[in-house]
DNA sequence: CCTTGACCTGAAGTTTGGTTGAGGTTTTAA
DNA sequence: TTAAAACCTCAACCAAACTTCAGGTCAAGG
């Protein structure tokens, strides 16, 4: 044995080994816990004491953050796991099948607007009021509500 | 009176009619203003008054938007742009075209996690330490100086 | 025992991209 | 002429996702 001849298996983590072991700062690991994404225990010290499971669901924070789905939502995804257990196969699959559809939406959105891009290049349509490019009924969920934009000239 | 035919080619517009015409809201107006992105002179009153060419400067920073630029970048590169007169169809190219490329990039790290993404769902990866998505790096712990994850995004 | 180092809390600061509001001036149309 | 509509500035506020800081507690080692 390395180290630990009577060191429990599973012990809790304290805050600056998840920090250490998941990427995240622990100011990072407080806010999250502040937001409801994970939970924990605290010893007698009020120190946090964290189940080794933190792990597993700070990594699906990261993948589903990578695919752009904001914490709040992340949460809730979450809150649909088992409680104070590790989640399944199939929670997992369940919420990746999730985002994987929201990250292709994403792409797709990008994507036309790539073709859009590709196409007026060539014709220096900003120029022209009926370019795609300019009149976007098409792509407004990416950002902001703008619901105005005709207008003859 | 009747508007229409007495009105002066290439009017200066005032701020509220960018808006009307931009679809933006004045506050964002003022704001890229603020910002360097547009610039207008003023009249006697101390009123804005903008050059027609700022509506095509609008509509390439909204395009610029969507695929993600920020605006400080976008301020950059509108001023690699002749001033105070219209951006040539050359002029056009060479930002869409270093857009196009950056929109490209950003889709190729989404496209990539989404086949992670495929990938994992049918494996359960996240329970497993070696997963690509968990992170390629990291996994025990131990002194990693650069806790980075795969890509930033 | 005593000193670090790890930890605690709550508040405030950061960045991006704006919006809202107060208080005052200018333009416009009746 | 006068009232409304449009405009002005500056400051404060919003949301997301964190970080930093101040001031205090707890735990471990020499």
């Amino acid at each position: 044995m390395t180290t630990s001849s009577s060191r429990p298996i599973a012990r809790e983590l304290s805050v600056g080994e998840v920090a250490k072991r998941s990427g995240l700062a622990i100011s990072a690991i407080h806010f999250y816990e502040a937001k409801g994404l994970i939970t924990s225990r605290r010893n007698a010290g009020n120190q946090r004491r964290f189940h080794r499971d933190v792990l597993r669901r700070v990594a699906i924070i990261k993948v589903a953050q990578r695919t752009g789905i904001p914490l709040a939502e992340i949460r809730d995804a979450l809150h649909t796991l088992p409680e104070n257990k590790s989640p399944t196969l199939a929670d997992w699959q369940r919420l990746s099948a999730c985002w994987k559809h929201k990250l292709n939406e994403r792409i797709e959105r990008l994507s036309r607007l790539r073709d859009q891009l590709d196409h007026c290049i060539g014709c220096g349509c900003l120029s022209m009021d009926d370019c795609p490019l300019r009149n976007p009924r098409d792509t407004l969920s990416e950002q902001g509500p703008g619901p105005r934009l005709l207008d003859p000239d």
